[in-house]
RNA sequence: GGCGCUGUGGCCGAGUGGCUAGGCAGAGGUCUGCAAAACCUUGUACAGCGGUUCGAAUCCGCUCAGCGCCUCCA
C-alpha cells in the first residue's frame, strides 16, 4: 500500500468552497500549476510565504509517494501599470529608470527570485515557463477564442467578450462575482475605451510607438493580456484539465477568474480540479506589499537592516515560522512571533542532533503501550499533513516527539523498552517529514561543518573538565562564558560530558 | 456599494459540537559547584448579545472591530 492511499490527502478547494478528498486525474500522477512572479522588482517576504506553501505542497505530494509535474511560471512581459488601456508595462518602466534592456531587468529579477528561492529551501519547479517563451501558443489560444465566440478584435486590440462567455458558461464562480452585480458596480470608463463591456478583459494588446516589448501577430504588433500565459502554459505542460491550480489569495479576481474564463473559452474545459489559495502575509494587520512600504528584501531580513525588523532572522526561522501557521491563514509578521519561532525551530533540530547520541532501543523488555504511543505521533503528524497540508498541526505533534527523544536521552530507561523496529520507523518518518516534508535545513550542522573546528572545542572541552575537575570554577566559567560570548554555547551533562551548540 | 475572510489565554498560532493543540514568555520543581539545556507541574482562552442543542469557542442570527479582493499584486 502506497504512502498516498494511507494517507488520503483533503484539500480545501477554493473553487468549490468545501474541503474535499483529493483525487488525481491519473492514479499516482499530479500535476500542478503555480502563479510565479512579475519579474520587475525583489521579491519580498510575502511573496516568499505563498511559494513556500506550494513548495509544502509539492515535496508533501512527492512523500506520499506520487509523481508530480509542478510547472511555475515566470511573467516576464510586464503588465501595465496604468488602467486598462494606458500606461506603460512595469518592465519597460524599470527598464528605463535602470537603463536597461527589458530582458536584463527581466534576467536581473529573476536571477534574485531564484536566489531567493534557494535561499529557503523551496524545490525548484519541474517545469519554469516564461511568458515571452510562449508567444505562439499565446496567439494561437487567442485565436481559438476568436474562434470560439467569446472574443473580439478592436484596432489592433484583442478583448475577451465576457458577457457573451456568460450566456454559455458561469462566470465568477471562482469568486463568487456574478456579471450583473459586476456591471452595476463599474464605473464607466471614459470614450477612449475600447472594449464592448467594461467587464471585458484584454487578451492581445497592440503595442503602441514607443512599446519596448512587442510581437507580431494575426491583429498587428503587439503583446499578451495579464492573464493569458497562465492559461496557455498550464494547458501546454498540464493538459486541458489538471489536477491543483495555485496561487496567492490576491490572484482569485481578477486573475483566477479570467484563467478559468480563458480555459473555457478556448477549451471549454476549466483547466484545475482543484484550486488552491495561499494567503496573505500581513504586518500588523494589514498586507504586505510593495505600495504599503511595508516589505523587505531577504538580505534585510538576514540582516535585520529594515526599520520593521529589530535584529537577523535565518532563512529557516523564517521558514519555520511560516510552517506554524495554516497556508490559509493571514499570518501576522513581528520580531516578538519570529523570536519564538527561531527558539522553536532551535528546539527541534537540537532533538534532531540528539538522535545519533541516544543508547539503543530495546534492550530491556519491551513496553507495547509507551511504543505504540510512540507511533501514534509520528502517524498523527502525517495525518495532519494529509489534512489540507496543516503543517502546523503537524509541527506540534513534531515536538511532542522532541519532548520523547530528549526524555530518552536524558533517561535511557524509557529508551529501553521501546520496540526497535518500531523506533527505527518513527525515527526516519520524523526525519523525512522535518526534512524532506517541511524542507527545513539544520543550520547549525552546518555551521559545524569545520572538522577543524570540532577538534578545537574537543581540546576546550578537555581543559574546562580539568578545571572543574580541579574545583578551579573560575577558570571552568572563563571557558563557558568566553564561549558563549563567541557564540558557541557549552552545556554540562550528566556524567561529566560536555557538548556544544553554536548559535 | 458588491464578493469573501478574520476576531482564541501575556504574545504567536492550531482546532473538533462533549475529550490536553503546540511554540514563545511567566511561575514552581528536578538536575547542577553555579549556569545553560533538558524533563515534570502550572494558566479564570475562545469579541459581544441572542438562538439551536442534553451540551457550542466549534452550528445559526444580529451587533461591534479589523482585514482582503473588486486597478497590478504572492
Amino acid at each position: 500500500m502506497s504512502l498516498y492511499e494511507q494517507y488520503p490527502i483533503s484539500i480545501y478547494n477554493s473553487l468549490e468552497k468545501e474541503k474535499q478528498v483529493f483525487k488525481p486525474i491519473h492514479e499516482g500522477r499530479v500535476g500542478m500549476y503555480v502563479c510565479g512572479p512579475t519579474v520587475y522588482s525583489d521579491v519580498h517576504l510575502g511573496n516568499v510565504r505563498t511559494f513556500v506553501s506550494f513548495d509544502i505542497i509539492f515535496r508533501y505530494l512527492k512523500f506520499l509517494g506520487y509523481k508530480v509535474r509542478y510547472v511555475r511560471n515566470i511573467t516576464d512581459v510586464g503588465h501595465l501599470v496604468g488602467d486598462a488601456d494606458e500606461g506603460e508595462d512595469k518592465i519597460a518602466k524599470k527598464a528605463r529608470l535602470e537603463e536597461l534592456e527589458p530582458m536584463e531587468v527581466v534576467q536581473k529579477y529573476t536571477n534574485g527570485f531564484h536566489d531567493v528561492m534557494q535561499l529557503f529551501n523551496n524545490i525548484p519547479p519541474s517545469i519554469e515557463p516564461t511568458a515571452t517563451g510562449h508567444i505562439v501558443e499565446q496567439i494561437e489560444f487567442v485565436q481559438k477564442i476568436i474562434d470560439n465566440g467569446y472574443a473580439y478584435e478592436k484596432d489592433g486590440n484583442v478583448y475577451f467578450d465576457v458577457r457573451r462567455f456568460g450566456q454559455d458558461h458561469e462566470y465568477g464562480e471562482l469568486s463568487g462575482r456574478n456579471i450583473d452585480e459586476m456591471l452595476s458596480n463599474t464605473r464607466a470608463l471614459s470614450g477612449q475605451d475600447q472594449k464592448n463591456d467594461p467587464l471585458d478583459f484584454a487578451l492581445w494588446k497592440k503595442a503602441e510607438g514607443g512599446h519596448l516589448m512587442r510581437w507580431p501577430s494575426p491583429w498587428g504588433e503587439g503583446f499578451p493580456g495579464w492573464h493569458l500565459e497562465c492559461s496557455v502554459m498550464s494547458t501546454k505542460y498540464l493538459g486541458e484539465t489538471f489536477d491543483i491550480h495555485g496561487g496567492g489569495m490576491d490572484l482569485k479576481f481578477p486573475h483566477h477568474e479570467a484563467e478559468i474564463a480563458q480555459n473555457k473559452g478556448c477549451c471549454h474545459k476549466g483547466g484545475a480540479n482543484y484550486w488552491i489559495h495561499g494567503n496573505m502575509l500581513t504586518v500588523n494587520g494589514r498586507k504586505m506589499a510593495k505600495s504599503e512600504g511595508n516589505g523587505f528584501t531577504p538580505e534585510q531580513l538576514l540582516t535585520g537592516d529594515h526599520k520593521l525588523l529589530e535584529r537577523g532572522y535565518s532563512a529557516m526561522t523564517v521558514r519555520f515560522f511560516m510552517l506554524m501557521s495554516h497556508y490559509a491563514s493571514t499570518l501576522d509578521f513581528s520580531n516578538e512571533a519570529l523570536q519564538a519561532a527561531e527558539k522553536g525551530y532551535k528546539r527541534l533540530m537540537a532533538s534532531v542532533n540528539l538522535l545519533e547520541k541516544l543508547a539503543k532501543p530495546g534492550t530491556a523488555s519491551i513496553d507495547k503501550a509507551k511504543t505504540q504511543e510512540l507511533g501514534d505521533i509520528v502517524d498523527k503528524a502525517m495525518k495532519d499533513l494529509s489534512d489540507d497540508f496543516n503543517t502546523a498541526k503537524a509541527i506540534a505533534n513534531l515536538f511532542e516527539l522532541s519532548t520523547k527523544i530528549n526524555t530518552y536521552y536524558q533517561q535511557p530507561s524509557e529508551l529501553a523498552v521501546i520496540d526497535p523496529e518500531v523506533f527505527e520507523q518513527v525515527i526516519e518518518r520524523f526525519k523525512g517529514i522535518i526534512f524532506d516534508v517541511l524542507g527545513l535545513r539544520n543550520e547549525a550542522e552546518a555551521a559545524q561543518d569545520g572538522k577543524t573546528l570540532d577538534s578545537v572545542m574537543q581540546v576546550l572541552i578537555e581543559l574546562r573538565k580539568q578545571a572543574k575537575f580541579s574545583k578551579n570554577y573560575a577558570l571552568s566559567d572563563k571557558i563557558r562564558d568566553d564561549l558563549k560570548a563567541a557564540g558557541i554555547q557549552l552545556k554540562d551533562e550528566k556524567g561529566g560530558e560536555m557538548s556544544y551548540t553554536i548559535n
